[in-house]
DNA sequence: ACATCATGTAACTAATTAAATTACAATCAC
DNA sequence: GTGATTGTAATTTAATTAGTTACATGATGT
C-alpha cells in the first residue's frame, strides 16, 4: 500500500502552523482551506499530532502551537504520529502454506522489507520539520521574483 | 500508497519459477494455487516481468523460465517491472495555491521523500532473488526438522 | 489436422481502503 | 450565556486494488 495523503497533509500542517502563527487565526477551517479540505480532516490528523506531543492544542479553542521547535521535528516523527507502524510493503499473508514457497515466504520476505522500509525511515529521520519550512520559503521567494520581473 | 501485494506475489512467482523448475508443469493455474490466487491475476503479473525481461515465457506453452540467474535478479528489478514509477509517499496535489504552503509544499516535500524513496530502493536493489529463495529453504528446513523431531 | 490445453489481455465486478461529510457533545472566550 | 471551536464517532462517497469472466491466439500430442 503506498503511504496516504495524510503524511503530507500533516506535514503541511505542521508547517501552516509555524508560518502562520499570529498572522491568521489558526483554526482547522483556515488550515483546512490551504489543504483544500475539510475542517474535520484536519482536526482528526491534528488530533494524532497532539496525541504523539508534536504540537499543542486547547479543546475548545484555536491556536494550537509545535509543541517542540521546528528543527527538533522530523518526518519520522511526523509519519510516526500519523502512520504509526504501517508499512511501506505489503506481504501477501494468504498464501498456499503445503507449498515451500507459500509457506515461508512471508518469514523470507519481512527481514528484506524491513531493511528497506528502515533505511526510508531513517532518510525521513534526517530531515526536519524546519528543513521543509525552509524550502517552502526559498521556493515562495523564487515564484514572486519571477513575477515581479 | 503502501504498495499492493502485486510486489511480493511476484516475488512468489520468481522463487516458485526457480524452486519448482522440472518438478511440476509450472503453469499459471500451478502457480496461483501456490498464492491462492486466480490464474489470470498470475500471468498479469508474469506479464510484466516477461516485459521487463526477467523471465522467457510463449505464448501458449507452459514452464517459463528465469531469463537470468536468480543472483541477478534484484527486488529493485522486481519492483520496477511491477509497479514501474510508483512512488511509495504520496504527495497531496490539491491544495491552495494562494497560500505560502499549499503554493509550495509539493515541491518542497519532493526532494525529501525523493530521498527516503531513493534508500529504500538502493536496500531493495542490494537483495537478491537468490537470498530470497535461500532464506525460504532454511525456514522450510527449520520447519521440517522441528516436526521430525 | 484436430482436439486439448495454455497463454495474454480486455472488460467487468467485487472487495478493500481512504477521504469526505454529517452530527453532536465538550470546551473556550468574550 | 451566546457564539465559535475543538474532538470524535458514525456514515457516506470516492478511489484503488484484487478477482472474475470471456475470448482470441498460440502450442502440444495423437
Amino acid at each position: 500500500m503506498k503511504i496516504s495523503t495524510r503524511f503530507s497533509d500533516s506535514i503541511h500542517i505542521l508547517a501552516f502552523i509555524d508560518i502562520y502563527h499570529g498572522l491568521i487565526p489558526l483554526t482547522s477551517s483556515n488550515i483546512a482551506s490551504s489543504i483544500e479540505t475539510s475542517p474535520v480532516v484536519v482536526r482528526r490528523l491534528m488530533s494524532a499530532l497532539h496525541k504523539a506531543g508534536l504540537i499543542n492544542t486547547v479543546h475548545g479553542a484555536a491556536d494550537p502551537e509545535l509543541a517542540k521547535s521546528p528543527k527538533d521535528i522530523s518526518l519520522y516523527d511526523v509519519f510516526l504520529a500519523i502512520e504509526g507502524d504501517a508499512h511501506l510493503f505489503t506481504i501477501d499473508e494468504r498464501t498456499n502454506p503445503q507449498c515451500i514457497v507459500g509457506g515461508n515466504i512471508q518469514e523470507a520476505l519481512e527481514g528484506f522489507y524491513q531493511q528497506a522500509e528502515i533505511a526510508a525511515k531513517a532518510k525521513l529521520a534526517t530531515t526536519s520539520l524546519q528543513d521543509v519550512i525552509n524550502t517552502i520559503r526559498v521556493k515562495q521567494a523564487e515564484k514572486e521574483r519571477r513575477s515581479h520581473q
